[in-house]
DNA sequence: AACTGACCCAACCGCAGGTAG
DNA sequence: ACTACCTGCGGTTGGGTCAGT
């Protein structure tokens, strides 16, 4: 039968999301801890339905989730990734720890397809969505199904992780191959982004709510008339926000970013983080990238290449050379 | 200065998988 | 074994912003 719906659609808030439901949202998170989403809107009194608690919360936020440019590195990364793997986003960011599925998906739809496309126009004309269309075919074939989840018989399923984990790491290495320098990510991350300033921002929920308050509280130019979707939130945390790259859950970078905007309850709860003893090491990537970096990075990199699964790895065809694409 | 279209991103929607009762 | 509920995921959309005319 029809699944009911995930809420009641009366009642139910809809559209941007407000520093106050921000706060309460991170308030409440910070006490119970993500999940049990369900029970988030009764809880704290939020007309919101649990699944846009949730996306809140996952895509806007959690801490440790970076906002803004995209690198070079990590475009090349999700480009290989989604070549290989197809539109799994959630997979895909798995291996970009500090992004989002969501933030992934829109760089890919807004940037990436439309680069891609015009590589190959440029090289004159493949198959239509050659390198990315035809890749989300290819890659699904690649991965073992279809770009799409395909319904895979249960014993196939383990099967086609493993395959899925080893495509991930040689897209990965084949990324890293891609410094010349061959720095690896974990060198690109630690280093100063050359992007303006602001316009990469580690975002803790602490500060994100406290930047939210500041421009909620005081009504900018042209009237912010409120709406989450204002200035505030989208502006401010992708482009205008200053550069705060931070430890997120060290306590202080919180803690201090929001004492200064006696946003009390933000300041407290965001101190004491669930999130940072276990969703994270995440956020202890997000906290120093590099580290996270270097970690994925040396998963990558140490295993699969000193063990047997190399042979999986050998079925896997590698694409062109990436750097065709720049 | 006003208008228009393209761009971008946060949020919504519906489906699928997992799991507890 | 079955059902209902919860969560996660990917596709799509609404609306704000920006750039060009």
């Amino acid at each position: 039968m029809g699944r009911p719906p995930c809420c009641d659609k009366v009642g139910v808030k809809k559209g941007p999301w407000t520093p106050e439901e921000d706060l309460m949202l991170v308030s409440y998170v910070q006490e119970h801890g993500p999940g049990n989403w369900r029970a988030v809107p009764t809880n704290t009194g939020l007309m919101r339905c649990s699944k846009s608690c949730r996306l809140r919360w996952t895509n806007y936020l959690r801490p440790g989730i970076k906002r803004g440019n995209f690198t070079d590195q990590e475009e090349k990364l999700i480009i290989h990734l989604q070549a290989l793997l197809g539109n799994r986003w959630a997979a895909i960011a798995s291996y970009l720890p500090e992004r989002t599925d969501n933030d992934i998906k829109n760089y890919w739809n807004t940037h990436l397809k439309k680069k891609l496309k015009k590589m190959q126009a440029g090289e004159g004309d493949g198959g239509e969505d050659g390198g990315a269309g035809a890749s989300e075919a290819g890659a699904g074939a690649a991965a073992g199904g279809g770009g799409k989840r395909p319904s895979v018989p249960k014993g196939q399923w383990e099967r086609r992780l493993q395959t899925d984990i080893h495509t991930a790491r040689q897209a990965l290495r084949d990324a890293l191959s891609l410094e010349p320098s061959s720095a690896p990510l974990a060198k690109l991350a630690a280093a100063p982004q050359p992007t303006p300033p602001g316009s990469t921002t580690y975002a803790s929920s602490a500060e994100n709510i406290a930047r939210l308050l500041e421009g909620w509280l005081r009504p900018g130019p042209g009237g912010s008339g409120g709406g989450g979707k204002g200035p505030e939130a989208s502006g401010s945390t992708s482009t205008t926000a200053t550069t705060q790259q931070r430890p997120q859950c060290s306590g202080e970078g919180a803690a201090s970013a929001s004492a200064s905007h006696s946003s009390g309850a933000a300041a407290n709860t965001a101190a004491q983080t669930p999130e940072c003893s276990t969703e994270t090491s995440k956020v202890a990537a997000a906290a120093g990238s590099a580290p996270a970096f270097s970690m994925l990075e040396s998963w990558l990199l140490d295993d699969g290449m000193g063990h047997g699964e190399v042979g999986l790895m050998t079925d896997v065809v590698p694409l062109g050379d990436p750097s065709e694409f720049f």
